[in-house]
DNA sequence: CTTGATTTGTACGTATGTATT
DNA sequence: AAATACATACGTACAAATCAA
């Protein structure tokens, strides 16, 4: 239940509370999270509330958000499997608009930015990418 | 100049202008950006439009908010190093809520996951972790 | 140290536009 | 064509943290 009177915010309760559906699989990958108007509706908020929680979801990269269809929880993307070689170094970080534009990447979703040995720098999806220490069997 | 006119919304807009500003030095690293009533006096704006604006560039990890103080360009963290093994596998997502808290971490800031061999996974925060592929040297 | 001003954070409501169903 | 649903943008109000005198 959302208690208007505590501490943590409403938008962060209802993010909680959708975020718990989403991992215990009661609203399964693929499948979408109810409307704005409904939830609004079920838990007596705002519509604005409601939505910033939504949007807390999807800055986790939980959910996808398209105008005019509900939130949909995201599958797991396919992953790129890319090798790394001796002395890459590795970091991550979110882009800005415009790479997550030229990029394709949805909102939520970070870049993982590796270094090369030679200087240039080569950026992958973080979440469709497998970054992979080569072993003795590679 | 803000067009109110144009297909980018309003807040985008701004963002762009304020990511302009600390990309080009104009607003470094440990500075504030203007507060909420300047910039909405300034650019004519709703106070509501301005902080999406301003949350825009905290969740791309360029500025920290604290309540009561004006928005903050975030420095370049100190990275620690953390070296990788054959067979390891990297992969970048964002945290939830109380993955941030208990990492400390701040909004913006994405996690690297590290998969190791016997299967266990260490999370590092991704602004300030440098993963490094051991080369001769090492 | 205390007070008052500044500033951010949260939550509500309303209205309009646009995309999907 | 109509209903549903999301996205943007405005406004108001109050609480809480910080800052400055």
């Amino acid at each position: 239940m959302i208690d208007h009177y505590g501490d943590r915010p409403v938008y962060k309760q209802l993010a909680d509370i959708l975020r718990d559906q989403i991992y215990s699989g009661a609203v399964p990958p693929g499948k979408q999270l109810p409307s704005d108007l409904y939830l609004s509706q079920m838990h007596r908020l705002g519509r604005g509330t409601v939505r910033r929680a939504v949007e807390v979801l999807q800055n986790e990269g939980l959910v996808t958000r398209d105008k005019g269809q509900r939130a949909t929880v995201r599958e797991q993307s396919p992953r790129d499997v890319v090798l790394l070689e001796p002395g890459d170094e590795v970091s991550g970080r979110m882009p800005n608009d415009a790479e997550r534009r030229s990029l394709g990447l949805p909102v939520g979703e970070p870049i993982l930015e590796v270094r090369r040995r030679g200087g240039y720098v080569d950026v992958f999806p973080g979440a469709a990418t497998t970054l992979r220490v080569p072993s003795a069997e590679d």
